[in-house]
RNA sequence: GGGUCUGUAGCUUAGUCAGGUAGAGCGACGGGCUCUUAACCCGUAGGCCGCGGGUUCGAACCCCGUCAGACCCGCCA
């Protein structure tokens, strides 16, 4: 069974509606591990859906958070914002500068990241969790709070073993200036919290509004209650023991709402090979991987992954494999045999749930096999007509009639990937102009005799797909030389290598005269 | 220091919660497609399930220990 399925099935036997959750703080560009942040519960709520239980997914902003340091993308003129809720602050223009006529920092960052979500087809209700403390709906949850710190620092103290200090207050109010850095508690009174910040001014807050906000694992724990949610993967960063999750549960009970059982997804790392190496400082983002990756394969990564299990996400080869597994799957379900042994069975359900919840809304057919991935990338280096690519998929047999919306898609994807920097070297078809000195030594002496026969032959052939084959396949049988063997020369003249795409299509995408000239090895 | 997750064929992994003779895809190798592939179809090989103990009639699975990687215990998807 597939894990968002599985999930699905523990949820149901927690009665009512089910609401499923992922929080985000907008603190600066979002990246792809936000996704599955994202995609791990927008696909338990699908499960949940698709099992027939009543289920909403909501994505909470955590627009309320301060602003915790100048990053680098900023310029230092945001030191005077540190402390500041993200959703009070100007958003950074190019050059890093504050630009108060972009829109609020938590806006900026958020709404490129919701086009994204849209495109891999997730449309969450949206909460910003700075509307949620200003309109009052959190008053009585900070008032029960502040009622129970005590217990609240027990638990936090005892289970996360770090130490409070004697001036920690469950409700962080904002300063004179706007921050909530170096603001000191001073009495309660319900609904004020009376303060005196680092510059000596002293103030109250109204919990009604959002004059402040609870720290972060109280702010979790309450929010639960508030939104009822039933599930909320986190990351491994809050669910390591003494993490939030281990502090949120209690704190969540003891303010009366059973939390959702602790979920734990593991992180997507992006370093490995080529050039989205992190060392090289290179990281690729959300909006920018899906102007390369098709969304239904951006799901399909993260669903064909049990969440305890690390990703390691590159733009080389792992994206090609996990495309072509893709498509080989829409091709050729696996089929789930009653009478076959329960490990197969499971494992065939496991992968019909992964790719059910690859696709980009939910219900829809899966459309009917398309083209692996390495063959795109190989028709889209030779051919630079859209048409021509599809020309060919007709002749190999991968498309008939025109070319669906999603497969035209495919292909300016897989343009975007092949024009820019993301593309694996390895995977680069280059014709060579001279023949390499080392490639023709490699020959022996009837590949040589055969290429110089092949190269005169060109010069007067029907330009060609179909006929240059011919003309090869002829060639080799005059030369008495093994198409093996044959192939092989070609190839290494043609593009160095030993093997490569079909040696007739890439030749007649050639000029003849270079082509010609290249073959006499001069 | 304390803790969590991960470790199964060259690679990616299923199976671990309900213990019952190790499943799959890629890659490799072989064959077929009266022309070729990085297309398509068929087949073959490849695993002391990280290591060591224990429980059990029986362990990849449960328990203890150990090694390795990632991460957490201040913020972080």
């Amino acid at each position: 069974m597939h894990w968002a399925d599985h999930a699905a099935r523990v949820l149901a036997k927690r009665d009512g509606p089910q609401t499923v959750a992922s929080g985000i703080t907008p603190s600066g560009s979002f990246h792809i591990g936000h996704l599955r942040e994202i995609l791990s519960a927008e696909m338990i709520h699908r499960s949940c859906l698709d099992m027939g239980i009543e289920s909403r997914y909501i994505f909470i902003v955590d627009s309320m958070d301060p602003l915790r340091r100048v990053y680098s993308f900023l310029d230092g003129s945001y030191e005077k914002y540190i402390g500041h809720p993200l959703a009070f602050i100007p958003a950074p223009g190019a050059d890093g500068k504050p630009d108060s006529s972009l829109g609020s920092y938590a806006d900026h960052f958020l709404d490129p990241f919701l086009r994204s979500l849209e495109a891999i087809g997730v449309v969450p209700e949206v909460v910003l969790n700075h509307e949620v403390y200003a309109s009052g709906a959190l008053e009585s949850r900070i008032h029960s709070v502040i009622e129970k710190r005590d217990e609240i620092r027990d638990i936090i103290e005892t289970i996360s073993g770090r130490d409070l200090d004697e001036y920690w207050f469950p409700y962080n109010p904002l300063g004179s200036d706007g921050s909530i850095d170096g603001v000191r508690v001073t009495g309660y009174d319900r609904p004020y919290v009376l303060w005196k910040d680092r510059h000596g001014a002293e103030g109250k807050s109204d919990i009604r509004k959002a004059d402040g906000k609870m720290p972060w694992r109280v702010d979790w724990a309450a929010r639960w209650g508030l939104h009822g949610i039933t599930c909320e993967p986190a990351g491994k960063d809050h669910g390591s023991s003494g993490g939030s999750y281990d502090t949120g549960i209690p704190i969540s009970r003891l303010l009366g709402h059973e939390p959702p059982g602790k979920m734990v997804y593991e992180w997507i790392q992006i370093k490995g090979m080529g050039p989205m190496s992190s060392s090289s400082g290179n990281t690729i983002g959300p909006l920018e991987t899906l102007e390369i990756v098709p969304p239904e394969i951006v799901r399909y990564m993260i669903a064909r992954t049990k969440m305890s299990k690390h990703i390691d996400f590159n733009t080389g080869n792992m994206l090609f494999e996990t495309a072509d597994e893709y498509e080989r799957l829409v091709k050729s379900p696996p089929v789930v045999r009653d009478d076959g042994p329960r490990r197969k069975q499971v494992a065939a359900a496991t992968a019909r749930g992964a790719l059910r919840l690859s696709q980009l809304s939910r219900g829809a057919p899966i459309e009917a096999g398309q083209v692996p991935f390495r063959h795109l990338s190989l028709l889209a280096q030779i051919r630079s007509e859209d048409e021509l690519v599809w020309e060919s998929l007709r002749k190999s047999g991968h498309l008939s009639g025109s070319p669906s919306e999603a497969l035209k898609l495919r292909l300016s994807k897989m343009r975007a990937w092949i024009n820019g920097d993301h593309f694996p070297e390895e995977s680069r078809i280059e014709i060579s102009k001279v023949a390499d000195r080392e490639m023709v030594d490699s020959l022996d002496g009837d590949q040589i005799a055969f290429i110089r026969h092949l190269g005169d032959r060109l010069k007067e052939c029907e330009w060609n797909d179909s006929d240059i084959g011919t003309l090869i396949v002829d060639s080799m049988n005059l030369c008495n030389i093994e198409a093996r063997s044959g192939y092989l020369a070609i190839y290494s003249i043609l593009i160095g290598r030993s093997n490569g795409p079909k040696a007739s299509t890439l030749m007649a995408e050639c000029d003849r005269y270079e082509l010609s000239e290249l073959f006499s090895l001069a």
